[in-house]
DNA sequence: TTAATAGTGTCTGTAAGACAATATATC
DNA sequence: GATATATTGTCTTACAGACACTATTAA
C-alpha cells in the first residue's frame, strides 16, 4: 500500500489578507522547514479520515472547535515524498483570526506571498485557495473567517477580500437577507471611530450554506 | 497503512434515464455481487491516482478514450471493508451511451432504481449523483453524456433529464450561445420522423467548461 | 394541407447595479 | 454643525421566462 498521510490547509483572514497557516517543523529530516499540518492515519484511534484531519488541527495547531473543515482532494504520485509512492488526503479549514494563539510552531503567510515551498505543496495550496475563492462566490464560507459576532460591512469586506471582487452594497445586503443565514443580535451594535454604529449579527446555523444555482 | 483502493462511478444517459454502471464480479469472495469498478493502486505502473482510475475503466469496462473523469472524494473508515480500516479514492466518469458495448461484466442501473447494495456503496453512489446533478447546473457536463454529434434539443433534454428541471427553450439557447462551448457542424443536420431538421453541433473543446458565478 | 419539431422575436417581470437620501454616531 | 459610516429608497438596466411567431421537414 502507498504511504498515506492526511494534511490540512488552514485559512484565516487577518487585517491584511487571506492567509494560510504553515507549520514549522523542529527536529528530524525536515528540521526548520515550513509545511502543512499533517500526520499519518491512526488506524486504532481515528474512526475515519475526517477524524484524522480534526485531530491534526487539534494536536498541531491547537484548534478545537468552531471552524469549518472539508475534504479538498487526494494528491498522489511519486513526486511528493522521496521515499516512494505516496498519497496525501488534503483537507482545508476556515478559522477566525482570533482563534489562533501566537506560537513558535506555525506562521501565517498571505496567499499572495507564499515562501519557497516544494512544488507539490505549492500545487496543493493553490488548489485549496481556488476552492476557497470559488466556494465563497456561492456560499456562506466567508462568514466562517470572521469572529462569532460581526457586522454586515465586516461580512461584505470578507467576501470582497476573499473573492477579490468589489460588491455593490445594496445588492449584497439584499442577497444576504434573502439567503437568511444570519441572525441579528438584538440591541447589540458595533461602534467605530466615527459614524453610525452597525448592527451585530451571528451565523444562525453552524453549517455552511450553499446558495442555489440555476442553469 | 490502510488498505487503499481506487473506484470509479461511471455514468451514462440512456433513452430512459441517467444510469450508473455496476460491475458484476465473478469468482472470489464476492462472486456474483454487483459493485463499482475498482482496483488497488499499482505502485509500479501507475504514476498517480488519476492513472489508476483511468486504468480501472480501461481494464474493467473497456473504456479507452473520450470521456470525462474527475476525482470525487476519498471515503474511509472501518465500515466499508470487513478486513479492517480502508480507504477508497473515488472517481466519477461521464461517458456517452454508445461507447458502452454490452457485456456480461457490467450492468446499467438507473440512479433512481438502484439494486440492494452495501450501505457504503450506496453513500458513495449518492454522493456521485449529487455531484453530477450539481455540476450539470453550472457546466458543460451534460454534453459529455451525448454522442460526439448532437443537436441543441438533444442537449437541452440532457440538461433536463440530469438536473430534473424543465428549462425554457429560448433561455437555454441564449445561455449555450453565450457560453460558447459548441461548434456547429456546417451543413450537417439531424432529421427525425417529422418536423424541421436540427443543426448538429459538437463540443469545441475537450475539457469541461464551468460557467461563471457571481455572489 | 396538416402535424411536428426547430429556431427566432419580443414582451414582461424579476433581480442586479447605480445613485441618492436618510439615520446616527464622533468631533 | 461637519464628517463619517450604516442603512434604506428608488430609478435604471440586464437578464430570465412566457408566449407567440416563423421555418422546414414528413405524410
Amino acid at each position: 500500500m502507498p504511504i498515506t498521510t492526511v494534511s490540512v490547509v488552514p485559512f484565516t483572514l487577518t487585517n491584511d489578507a487571506l492567509e494560510v497557516l504553515l507549520r514549522r517543523r523542529y527536529g528530524g529530516r525536515l528540521d526548520g522547514e515550513l509545511g502543512l499540518p499533517s500526520d499519518f492515519v491512526d488506524l486504532d484511534q481515528d474512526p475515519d479520515l475526517n477524524a484524522t484531519a480534526i485531530r491534526v488541527l487539534r494536536e498541531q495547531v491547537g484548534l478545537d472547535v468552531d471552524y469549518f473543515i472539508e475534504q479538498l482532494e487526494t494528491f498522489s504520485g511519486t513526486a511528493p515524498d522521496p521515499r516512494g509512492w505516496s498519497l496525501s488526503v488534503v483537507y482545508y479549514a476556515v478559522v477566525p483570526d482570533r482563534s489562533l494563539p501566537p506560537s513558535d510552531h506555525f506562521e501565517l503567510r498571505p496567499v499572495g506571498g507564499l515562501p519557497e515551498l516544494p512544488s507539490d505543496l505549492d500545487r496543493i495550496i493553490a488548489a485549496a485557495v481556488r476552492r476557497v475563492r470559488a466556494k465563497s462566490a456561492y456560499s456562506s464560507l466567508p462568514a466562517f473567517l470572521l469572529p462569532i459576532e460581526f457586522t454586515l460591512p465586516d461580512l461584505q469586506d470578507a467576501y470582497e477580500r476573499v473573492t477579490g471582487a468589489k460588491l455593490d452594497k445594496v445588492s449584497f445586503r439584499r442577497k444576504i437577507e434573502d439567503e437568511n443565514f444570519l441572525a441579528p443580535i438584538l440591541g447589540a451594535m458595533r461602534r467605530g471611530k466615527s459614524g453610525r454604529p452597525a448592527q451585530l449579527y451571528r451565523l444562525s446555523e453552524r453549517t455552511l450554506r450553499e446558495f442555489d444555482r440555476k442553469i
